[in-house]
DNA sequence: GACAACAAAAATGTCGACAATCATGTTAGA
DNA sequence: TCTAACATGATTGTCGACATTTTTGTTGTC
């Protein structure tokens, strides 16, 4: 899922994750204007906590603030997708590292409950959960690798890329399966970083793969809503 | 300086920059509590303000916030210490490369304008227009580069080198000398990439490696002020 | 004398109301 | 009829007051 700890992780981080699978799941087009009052309305909260969400998701590249005008559901161009993909190769890459030079005792339980949760919400077709699940299972590997820094600098770029697959993905969802995270942890627990490296790496390839990244969508703003 | 455009970053941006020197300065130490009422009244604005730029200067691993507890000056470890230089040669190479690959008209003008400022500021002995400036050499090539993605992942890991530096440094403030700058300059202006590349890597090591990382400052929160 | 429970103080968290700003619709003038 | 200035409505920005939580200081008992 979205954030990695569920130990007080305060009421707007709710929000957040509820806004970002919306985003996620394509029922927030980029583009689209997020209207503070609405959403107060909708999750039933103060519209200070809504812009507290709003401030966050933005720090996450997810929306984009303009002062004075409101928030907007962002929408990177194709060059800033191919960066958010290379640092999340390199980031990746760091945590995979880390997680193989000192790993813990509970890591791999962890990790293989993770993925259980991960196929069996594949076998029920439950793409909220699947999609919840598929992100959660990197922020898990950089919890486990123990930094802080690294969790958070990849809570940015596992955002960034939601909604970069949202608006680039040439076929259908490919959902980061469960297969390919079920061979990385096959390679962590063999304590073969090469291969865990590769593994990894190959993943992510794969999933930027899935992409038609040869040009931006045109970028349309505020008359989204009258041309769609 | 600290973040990139001057056209309205709001009044939270200022108090931010103003922390962010403090702590460059090492007037604000690693571990310091941030009492809200307490910087209200220095900076002469309302809580509210403080809270927001508080939460800014979060995101930028600049202040932990402990929920119900308060704001404290960050304490990095080693590890992140080595991470937040890592991705910083990452993020700057590419910004390099952006750069080289498509140079707007007045990006060496510009570029050249700055390292004055720099070198005048060094000239005169204004330590605190040095560190300002020296920071807003890197966020200028950033800016050149067209991409805000790259520039905000930038703002973050400078803001987090400075107060890694501050923690760690050996000798005396190394301060991302202007020579430096103005021999990146030079391989930009010559269409020179590996050299530039180069230049900027050597830059970045260079400041590094006057850091002393073989171990943890000892981490004592709360007792500080007892101690000290 | 030491520990535990309780009470007071201080700091943070939250919310609603008001002010400033921008977008839209209207009207007057050429 | 078209343009421009104005007025209106809607939305965001800001602030101060109140509620909650933590910390500190005190007291009473063992």
């Amino acid at each position: 899922m979205y954030q990695g700890k569920e130990a007080v992780p305060g009421p707007a981080a709710e929000i957040c994750e509820r806004i970002w699978l919306s985003i996620a799941e394509r029922r927030l087009r980029p583009g689209t204007r997020l209207k503070e009052e609405q959403l107060a309305e909708v999750f039933d909260v103060s519209r200070a906590r809504v812009r507290q969400a709003l401030a966050m998701l933005e720090s996450d590249g997810l929306v984009t603030i303009l002062p004075n005008r409101g928030a907007f559901v962002s929408e990177p161009g194709v060059d800033e997708a191919r960066d958010v993909f290379h640092f999340r190769r390199q980031v990746e890459a760091r945590v995979v590292e880390r997680l193989s030079s000192n790993i813990s005792e509970d890591a791999l339980p962890r990790l293989e409950a993770h993925l259980a949760l991960e196929r069996e919400a594949d076998a029920r077709g439950d793409t909220t959960a699947t999609i919840r699940l598929s992100g959660g299972f990197h922020m898990l590997l950089a919890e486990l690798a123990g930094s802080t820094f690294l969790t958070s600098m990849l809570r940015d770029l596992i955002s960034r890329s939601t909604l970069i697959t949202t608006m680039y993905r040439r076929h259908s969802h490919h959902n980061c399966g469960p297969d390919e995270h079920a061979a990385l942890i096959d390679r962590i627990r063999a304590r073969d970083l090469a291969g865990a490296l590769e593994a990894m790496e190959q993943h992510l390839r794969h999933v930027e793969n899935e992409l038609d990244l040869t040009e931006d969508v045109p970028v349309l703003r505020d008359l989204r809503d009258a041309l769609v």
